[in-house]
DNA sequence: TGAATTGTTATCGT
DNA sequence: AACGATAACAATTC
């Protein structure tokens, strides 16, 4: 589950391979994942140089001189390799789940792996329809408590899947999006329009805190390879379930929020203020301990 | 064997 | 109509 600091990670890893290398080449060995059509974009790339590589939301984005854009979605298990001339010389060996080759001029190749095939890799003449679908990036100066706020406090949702919601903010994933709740002490279920201003700014505090984190370890790195990825080790709440809470030491409790697994320290992160209030007006502020749905 | 995994999209409901 | 919630889907692993 590639999420912003691992795709920024990969993107770092491979930007000065590709940048100002010219694609010779584009092979697909599964046509399912290209879009417009495995013709049409190879027919699009093929003699074009990567002017430059970069990441926006969960995409790697080359654009390409003299024009057009070269996307690549990991979604859940996609990975990048590179081998240069010489290793491609040294061994057959190719890695494995190979969906796609791209052939570089310096004699390098590109491969696209992904074992569930979920990965999207895409040619676009221009990057505004791309750009349309997709919400503030965490991580530019745009980021404020005030563009947090903006962002969704008109909207009415719970706030896990509006975190996940890249419409919204992009490229926090499940793993991310349950930690900066925890460092926030916000329980997933909250609504998004009923936080005061110290919880929105508590909010951004923890998404870039976790994603710096995140992107300083290198990604994180489970059951997926990314290159010496160490996140796994600071993370708080997510794959941990019935393990003490690092704040407080109470067992931390597995759920499901809008059919994702989610993870809560339910001492460091309080119920939901009543989500499903019945008649009493507006009374009573507190009426803490009450169950979740079930 | 089937449950779990994810982001996106299509569809249902309010 | 607009928005939010939910189901379906892509395929594989254990």
């Amino acid at each position: 589950m590639p999420e912003l600091p691992e795709v920024e990670t990969l993107m770092r890893l491979n930007r000065d391979r590709l940048e100002g290398r010219t694609i010779l080449r584009f092979e697909s060995r599964w046509k399912r994942q290209v879009s417009p059509s495995a013709a049409r974009l190879s027919r699009a790339v093929r003699g074009r140089r990567i002017l430059r590589l970069r990441r926006r939301a969960k995409w790697i984005v080359a654009d390409l001189v003299p024009a057009g854009h070269l996307l690549i979605h990991l979604r859940m298990s996609g990975r990048l390799d590179w081998y240069d001339r010489r290793m491609l010389d040294a061994s057959t060996m190719e890695p494995s789940h190979v969906r796609a080759t791209f052939d570089l001029d310096d004699g390098s190749r590109l491969y696209f792996c992904d074992a569930r095939k979920f990965g999207r890799i895409q040619y676009v003449d221009t990057f505004a329809k791309i750009e349309s679908d997709l919400g503030i990036e965490p991580l530019e100066r745009t980021f404020t408590p005030a563009a947090l706020a903006a962002a969704i406090c008109r909207r009415k949702r719970a706030l896990k899947p509006l975190l996940l919601d890249q419409r919204v903010i992009a490229g926090l994933g499940n793993i991310y999006t349950d930690e900066a709740l925890f460092r926030a002490r916000l329980h997933p279920l909250r609504k998004s329009h009923q936080l005061g201003s110290d919880e929105i700014a508590a909010l951004h505090a923890a998404i870039v805190e976790v994603l710096r984190l995140g992107i300083k370890h290198n990604g994180t790195m489970i059951d997926w390879i990314y290159p010496e990825g160490r996140m796994q080790n600071h993370l708080q709440v997510y794959g941990r379930t019935g393990e003490p809470c690092r704040a407080c030491g109470t067992a931390i409790v597995g759920l499901r929020v809008g059919q994702r697994g989610t993870h809560i320290c339910p001492q460091c992160q309080s119920d939901p203020v009543k989500p499903f209030r019945r008649r009493s007006s507006r009374g009573s502020k507190r009426a803490r301990n009450r169950q979740p749905v079930a």
